[in-house]
DNA sequence: CATATTAATGACTGACGAGTCAGTCATTAA
DNA sequence: TTAATGACTGACTCGTCAGTCATTAATATG
């Protein structure tokens, strides 16, 4: 056999992504997902407990995996500006190189009962305190205003980058979201700069 | 008899907002929505076809009301950056004075299916879009700058809106919105400012 | 090879809830 | 006083689907 302990696993929460993201959480079924992965629906069982463990066990390991990436590519920056952009940028990009995964990021997440959400939430909130983080660095560079609040600055970089990502896959998915980076990032460096 | 024609539409109406808003669109039960309208279950299927049409319809009615009465307050304001400075007043005070319709508005709308989804999808595109006249207008007033990518800006600003709307109703609601407002507006008007 | 252990299957169940419709009754018209 | 109306009701139907579990297959062990 050449599929080891463990790969099955993966193998339903990859299709679980898919399928989430296809027909969006409640009207996904637990046999297209099984189907999706090759195996029959109990086996499903032997690997979650429900349905909802599905989403968030995807929300648990893939959040962390797209931050975590994010955070080592914005590493390669020495300054806060520079880190924002790249954060910006690469954050933009997975959106086109794996949107599925977006979508349930975006979309989905904000489905189903509260716990999920407030999972969610408290992870998105995570990955805001770190551009909080980033944005102090910019203050003690001086490249970043002082009175800047920081939590509302960076809910709006994530909504914002949120919100781009969500009208370019609602729409043809077909504009170039590299512009749309360059003006983000132009848009919201201009309003968080420091001012000689 | 005290209620007039057309008013239990209404009551239906607004609970099902309130129930939306409680439960999520696919936890709540018709038969629930009835109940807190007074009504048998029977009765909802009398004013509206299906369960997801009263989504439906409450988009339709009360999104079109939210933004006729921004831009009606808005239109008091004589330059660009007041009128955006109003527009974001307004908007968050909303989120403040109604919270079960802004909370359908921004959570729930995303459910349901492909349909909805687009219905709602396009109310929000006209509402950036008369964002964008704003900037327009800002522009040729010569406060914005004119290199300005106004698509991306209307979205980042109505995403933004969202964003902090969103984490203010999913904390614990009791930080001062008005003062994040107030941060937001500094902070998107740095961004497109037009600069000496 | 036999037996134990673990993994996988898919027929089955039970709950649930959207939507229907035959019947009731208050109101209005004849 | 009787007839007609139609708004309203709620018991019922019927499909759906998450989750279970008895059975079977695969793999490991001695």
């Amino acid at each position: 056999m050449n599929i080891k302990k463990g790969e099955k696993r993966q193998q339903i929460l990859d299709s679980a992504v898919a399928v989430f993201a296809e027909k969006g959480f409640y009207n996904a079924k637990v046999t297209d997902i099984a189907h999706k992965a090759g195996v029959a629906h109990g086996t499903v069982y032997l690997y979650f407990q429900t349905k909802e463990d599905i989403l968030i066990q995807i929300f648990e390991e893939k959040f962390e995996e797209l931050v975590s990436y994010i955070f080592m590519e914005v590493g390669v920056e020495h300054n806060a500006l520079a880190k924002l952009r790249r954060l910006i940028l690469i954050q933009l990009q997975m959106v086109e190189t794996n949107p599925e995964l977006t979508e349930l990021m975006l979309l989905e997440a904000r489905q189903s009962s509260k716990f999920i959400l407030s999972s969610a939430i408290s992870k998105i909130g995570d990955y805001c305190d770190k551009i909080e983080g980033i944005l102090k660095e910019g203050i003690e560079e001086g490249l970043v205003r002082p009175d800047l609040d920081l939590t509302v600055a960076s809910t709006m970089l994530y909504s914002g980058i949120e919100g781009i990502a969500t009208r370019w896959m609602l729409e043809n998915k077909h504009y170039n979201l590299n512009l749309c980076a360059e003006q983000l990032i132009q848009l919201f460096i201009g309003g968080i700069r420091n001012l000689p």
